[in-house]
Parts: C-alpha cells; sequence; structure tokens
DNA sequence: GCCAACGTTGGC
DNA sequence: GCCAACGTTGGC
C-alpha cells in the first residue's frame, strides 16, 4: 500500500517547473533526523505533495512520486560542500535522500492559507508543525489537497 | 527583514 | 541528562 507524503522545497532553489524539466531528481540536503527517518520508511511509488516553501504564498504546487528508495546522501562527505557534514562518512552516512520523479502540475496551486480552512485538514502536519521539511500526508488529506489543486 | 518555533550542541 | 546558547526554518 503506497503511502503518502509531503515535501518541501524553496521554489527559487527548486520548484515544481524545475522538477518537471528534470524529470526526476534527488532529494539531496535533508539535515534533519525526523525528516531523514521519514525519508528511510519511503518507498517506490509513494505519492508526493510537492510544497513550495518561503514562497508567496507558500502551498502545495504539484506531484510527485517517489522513484528510488533511501541512500545515503553523498553530498554530506563533499568537503566544502553546502551539505558537507564532517560526521557522515561512506562507512557511515548520517544522511540519506531519495529520488522523487515529476508526475503533474496542479492546475490550481494550494496555498497554506487553503490549507488551513479547509475541511479534513485540520490535523494535517504542514498546517500544524511548520518546520518539519518532510511529512507523512494521511491518504484522505492527499485526495482532499489534489481535488483542492484540481485534480483527481 | 523580522522573529517565533524549534532542533541541535556542548558545558556542566 | 539538563538546559542555555545558538542556528535554522519558514510564515508573515
Amino acid at each position: 500500500m503506497a503511502r503518502c507524503w509531503l515535501m518541501k522545497s524553496e521554489p527559487y532553489v527548486y520548484s515544481i517547473d524545475d522538477l518537471k524539466r528534470d524529470g526526476s531528481t534527488c532529494w539531496e540536503g535533508v539535515r534533519n533526523y525526523q525528516a531523514r527517518n521519514l525519508m528511510r520508511e519511503m518507498e517506490v511509488g509513494d505519492a508526493v505533495l510537492f510544497y513550495h516553501s518561503n514562497a508567496k504564498p507558500p502551498g502545495v504546487a504539484g506531484l510527485a512520486r517517489v522513484a528510488r528508495t533511501a541512500y545515503p546522501d553523498h553530498f554530506a562527505w563533499e568537503e566544502g560542500h553546502k551539505y558537507f557534514d564532517a560526521k557522515s562518512s561512506p562507512e557511515d552516512p548520517r544522511w540519506w535522500m531519495v529520488d522523487v520523479e515529476y508526475v503533474d502540475t496542479l492546475p490550481e496551486f494550494v496555498s497554506l492559507d487553503e490549507l488551513k480552512s479547509a475541511p479534513g485538514l485540520e490535523e494535517m502536519v504542514v498546517t500544524k508543525r511548520s518546520r518539519l521539511s518532510v511529512q507523512p500526508v494521511r491518504q484522505a488529506e492527499y485526495d482532499i489537497v489534489v481535488r483542492m489543486g484540481g485534480r483527481g
């Protein structure tokens, strides 16, 4: 049974349009243990809400899917790299990433404001815990967001 | 650009 | 193992 997730990206760093252009991408740079642990639970085919954070407005811009299960985030080993972390090594990787592939751009962008006021999304993590960059989403919540976005 | 929320680090 | 200091996220 595929699960659903929400993953945040700052659109001026990497947007849904970038993902559409690339087809798929590795989700490097997650440096939060809870988010990392969630990525390690992901399976190929899991559904992803692609969320634009630090945007005006913030919200869900599109749909993606997990294309590869978690593997070590090798950027953590590149000294001088933005995501370098001396505590991670090939022998004992601390940080992991998944690959996600483009599925769809929602015809209607679903803003955080709309998520917060939509019936059925009262318990959705993104409306309660703003800082977690990878979040689990219930199937019912996912369906509501996709419908609000003009799909499904 | 501000700052609240909150995760991490490190001294003790 | 507590908690103050610090750094980051992300909405506003």
